[in-house]
DNA sequence: CCTTGGACCTGAACATGTTCAACTTTGAAT
DNA sequence: ATTCAAAGTTGAACATGTTCAGGTCCAAGG
């Protein structure tokens, strides 16, 4: 799918990325044409497509660098914290900051990830290594922390992380407050509601509607997996 | 914003807007062309642009003829049922056979509708009328029910759950089981956890942070529709 | 009947994402 | 050194959403 088997090519792989990083953030997704791409990376117009099939697959290989960002980001607060709250508080801020300098440019990169017809769909097959890896971290997130979790919830917790992590995102997005403290304050809060959630889900007026969803997730993952 | 002041005029948006539906409703979204558009319609290609600014207009237009739909199908259950979850089920499950002849479009739609930079944003300017319209209809799922609720998740749970239904389309849209099953699944079990979640979110362990969500969701919404 | 102003309509032209047939470079096998 | 196939590169051409300068239609006022 992607090229670059050469040197050379890897080059110019680069180069016309880099190229599209810079003008994305100057300009925005949609104002950067790919013939602007082409011009600043010095290569013809029709060059990008060797390596990148279309112009939104360079905004996935944007999001693999933010992904790639986000988890060293992480590293500290995962080494240091056990309670579960301070873990995923910690890693859910981590992508917020992470993602700050980009936050004009976000808007069209989740569009393109979130549209179902797209190649891109964060549920498709094309995202599924770094949907993988978003996963684990929320793993990791979960594996980590001193809480004792029952088995159902330890495995299809960090799928449900994910999840709220890209609502997050897309509410981030939206944040126009200045220096979009809504958004820290969502986090905060909703943070401490999801473990305080995860408790009551153990106790018995919700042990089995838990159980039921938990289920019901699992066998739509397995579905989206195998297909 | 939209023209059609004279007879004339009217007639030649609703034949625009026809062309485009059904045309969308054959081909997709995206394979459908404002030319061809424009030439079932039996005008030139730029007409269009007189009444819908973008070929995405066409779509909030859309999206109008299907919410009204939605409602009209939802009546009989509203006057039937008094049970929480039987209205919300109700309402739900409309949605989703409302919508599913437009099953192949949808994708398209809600990507425009889900692009933060799009104006059909909705959460945006654009698509108050027709928010505040979906967001009624949940008022009243929950207004005509015999369900007591605190005066906080009386103002704030319509708005949750025309979040929920936008949940719930987007599950809808990326299912590709038989009969769409799955989505009829995944409704059935969340709308009874929902209502669970009611209840418990009453109780001491959980009744603070249900109160500071709210609150928090009501500020945002305000800030939403002050800004 | 003529004039006038605004709504309505046209279709050529533009910008942009993408394609592709043809061309060049490269590096290893002969 | 020569050959050759694969990788890399090019830029003209295409389809499509959108614009806009110019034209047509029609009802109301003179």
């Amino acid at each position: 799918m992607a090229a670059g088997r050469t040197q050379r090519g890897e080059q110019t792989r680069t180069t016309i990325f880099r190229a599209a990083l810079d003008l994305f953030r100057e300009r925005g997704y949609e104002a950067t044409t790919m013939r602007a791409i082409a011009e600043r990376a010095g290569v013809a117009p029709g060059s990008s497509y060797h390596y990148f099939p279309s112009k939104s697959h360079l905004v996935l290989e944007f999001y693999r660098h933010v992904h790639a960002l986000h988890v060293a980001t992480c590293a500290p607060v995962l080494a240091r914290e056990r309670d579960l709250t301070a873990r995923l508080r910690g890693v859910i801020r981590a992508v917020v900051m992470t993602c700050e300098p980009f936050h004009d440019v976000a808007g069209s990169i989740f569009s393109t990830v979130a549209d179902p017809g797209s190649a891109l769909n964060v549920f498709g097959a094309d995202a599924k290594p770094l949907r993988e890896s978003v996963i684990a971290l929320y793993a990791e997130v979960v594996g980590g922390s001193d809480t004792r979790l029952p088995s159902d919830l330890t495995a299809e917790l960090p799928r449900l992380l994910w999840l709220y992590q890209m609502g997050v995102l897309y509410f981030w997005m939206l944040d126009t407050s200045a220096g979009r403290l809504r958004t820290l304050e969502v986090v905060d809060e909703t943070c401490d509601l999801i473990v305080r959630l995860i408790s009551v889900a153990n106790l018995p007026p919700l042990r089995r509607s838990r159980r039921r969803l938990l289920a019901l997730v699992r066998s739509i993952a397995e579905e989206i997996a195998a297909g």
